[in-house]
DNA sequence: ATTCCGGCAGAGC
DNA sequence: TGCTCTGCCGGAA
């Protein structure tokens, strides 16, 4: 057992607290298992803290061994096969809706912890920039780090990186690769040609002129908008000069940062 | 469209 | 501590 692996021992221990001694193993241990998802098969371990770390199969070549040897590298322990997945994980692979699952997000720091969770609250079939994770998170500009964090995802898929984009409405890169999140995202019915085709108008918000609303262009108020109601805008200033006020549900940048 | 910087968190030295 | 580099960006030129 390498150093690190025992200095993580050492302190899933200590915060073990009062737990029955019987437990400990469920605990300490962790577990994987290949299953079926929207993107093909993916190994995923997990462990009584959550779910620590999905790759997909493509991303491994196809071979068990070098997820388990990827796994061994980043957190310096070994897995053990699992006799069957935590409940839900496999209905969430299916659907690609996992927001009730429990993840193991211990190792990073409180910043790629937010980020993460921020993350899980967009919707399936909608995407936001990385400069709207990062003013939700509270660390306005930082849309880089927010990539970068996003780069660490350690459950990509399940925490779904896939659903944040780039500004100008390229899709962005991605831990799998470009090509697997835009199928992942056409996989969510996210209509990826109209979002091209409205940046190249120079569009990326939509509104309604008979709500006054406005949104990103993936929001399901936004797909809801008639043609003929229909307005784009360049930027949410734009817009609210126009007397339109941002979607509460998307929340598009607002003058506000409160 | 492309390129070039500024900004920012984290890692390594 | 402080400095430097890197990375799923953004926006200006």
């Amino acid at each position: 057992m390498t150093k690190s692996a025992e200095d993580a021992l050492v302190e899933q221990l200590s915060q073990l607290g009062a737990l029955p001694p019987n437990d400990l193993l469920g605990r300490v241990a962790v577990d994987w298992v290949s299953l079926p998802a929207t993107v093909g098969r993916v190994y995923v371990a997990f462990s009584g803290h959550g779910i620590s770390y999905l790759r997909t199969a493509d991303s491994v070549h196809g071979e068990e061994t070098e997820f388990l040897e990827s796994y061994r590298r980043r957190f310096g322990r070994p897995l053990r096969p699992a006799s069957r997945p935590p409940a839900g994980l496999a209905p969430a692979l299916r659907t690609g809706r996992a927001k009730a699952l429990t993840y193991d997000l211990r190792e990073l720091s409180s910043f790629e912890r937010a980020v993460l969770t921020a993350i899980q609250e967009i919707p399936h079939g909608q995407t936001r920039p990385y400069s709207w994770v990062a003013r939700e998170v509270g660390h306005p500009g930082a849309a880089r780090a927010v990539g970068s964090a996003l780069g660490r995802n350690p459950v990509p898929v399940l925490i779904p990186c896939h659903r944040v984009t780039r500004a100008d409405g390229q899709p962005g890169d991605y831990v799998f690769g470009q090509e697997a999140k835009e199928s992942l995202l056409r996989a969510e019915d996210v209509d990826l040609d109209e979002v091209r085709e409205l940046a190249a108008e120079q569009v990326f918000y939509l509104g309604s002129d008979t709500t006054n609303i406005v949104c990103f262009p993936t929001c399901h108020n936004a797909r809801r908008i008639s043609a003929a109601h229909r307005r784009g805008f360049r930027d949410v200033v734009e817009a609210e000069e126009a007397g339109y006020r941002p979607c509460q549900h998307c929340r598009p940048e607002s003058m506000a940062t409160a």
